[in-house]
DNA sequence: AGATCTACCTGGTTGC
DNA sequence: TGCAACCAGGTAGATC
């Protein structure tokens, strides 16, 4: 499930190797694998422009992957690709044939394949000008960037909100990027238990949090994101934190502090581990 | 407004 | 062996 980590580690390695490329052709396999709407470009518009784009820059905000492209009719076109649970962004050797949940292609100048895979179909790629970006609602409802926030900022989001720890790190009007995994690594790491209510957690534990999640981020990127069953980078290579999990997919097991059995429950309907004597 | 819940989707796993 | 039930989770949309 990319979250942060994942987007970034894709966004780094097509970064590199897209680089001077440009997208001689593109097909869409799935036209679901397009989301259409307010101030992006219609699939017959996408079809038209995209072929000759030149591709400028590669970027993440949030879970979103951006690449700035520029076609023959405009100077910037950005292509904001949402992978949520299962979308893969690969590039592949020439001749790579067409696999199954494959929604997207695109053929580069020198024969290599841009894969935007998705088995379970609910990412999507949008096509759009900057101007578009303002009209996705998505977007423009999103929260800061975790690893641009102090620490004093980051303790201030949570003033007079309400609500259990975890769902306001999980809600991306909140702040952006963190998933399931993130959220209770974080949450652990701080001695936060994923159920406590915002306002019951002092100030100075919220900066410990904002230390903890910034540190798991950055350790994750480092180690090219954690796989749990799909995500691949760009060049296909699976991530290596998942082996530094300390309570993501571990409960039952023992607690690598206390040795305490590692509980599970439902918080902001995710599934959600913690440890009940680390985490209060 | 903010908090909470469910539908969406498909492959893998579990249980009878 | 076969097959139904369940699970994974990011977000839109509905409801309270």
């Amino acid at each position: 499930m990319p979250e942060l980590p994942e987007v970034e580690t894709i966004a780094r390695g097509l970064a590199d190797d897209l680089a001077e490329s440009s997208l001689e052709s593109v097909h869409l396999v799935d036209p679901a694998g397009l989301s259409c709407g307010p101030g992006t470009l219609s699939e017959r518009e996408f079809l038209a422009e995209v072929p000759g784009a030149r591709v400028l820059r590669v970027r993440r905000r949030a879970k979103v992957l951006l690449m700035d492209v520029a076609t023959a009719e405009r100077p910037l076109l950005i292509l904001a690709f949402h992978l949520r649970m299962t979308g893969r962004l690969t590039v592949e050797a020439p001749g790579t044939e067409v696999r199954k949940h494959v929604r997207i292609v695109f053929d580069l100048a020198d024969g290599r394949r841009l894969f935007f895979t998705d088995m379970r179909k609910f990412g999507a790629c949008r096509a759009m000008p900057l101007e578009g970006l303002a009209q996705w609602p998505f977007w423009a409802g999103l929260g800061p960037e975790p690893l641009e926030l102090t620490a004093e900022g980051f303790a201030d989001l949570f003033k007079g909100r309400r609500g259990a720890m975890k769902a306001l790190l999980l809600n991306q009007k909140f702040i952006a990027g963190i998933g399931n995994i993130y959220a209770d690594e974080s949450l652990f790491r701080a001695g936060i238990r994923p159920q406590a209510k915002a306002e019951c957690v002092s100030r100075r534990r919220l900066v410990r949090l904002h230390h903890e999640l910034v540190e798991v981020l950055n350790e994750a990127i480092d180690a090219n994101g954690s796989s749990i069953s799909d995500y691949v980078n760009a060049r296909g290579d699976a991530g290596a934190f998942q082996n530094d999990f300390r309570v993501y997919g571990r409960a039952g097991q023992q607690c690598r502090n206390c040795q305490t059995v590692l509980g599970k429950s439902t918080v902001a309907g995710r599934t959600t581990v913690y440890c009940s004597k680390c985490q209060k």
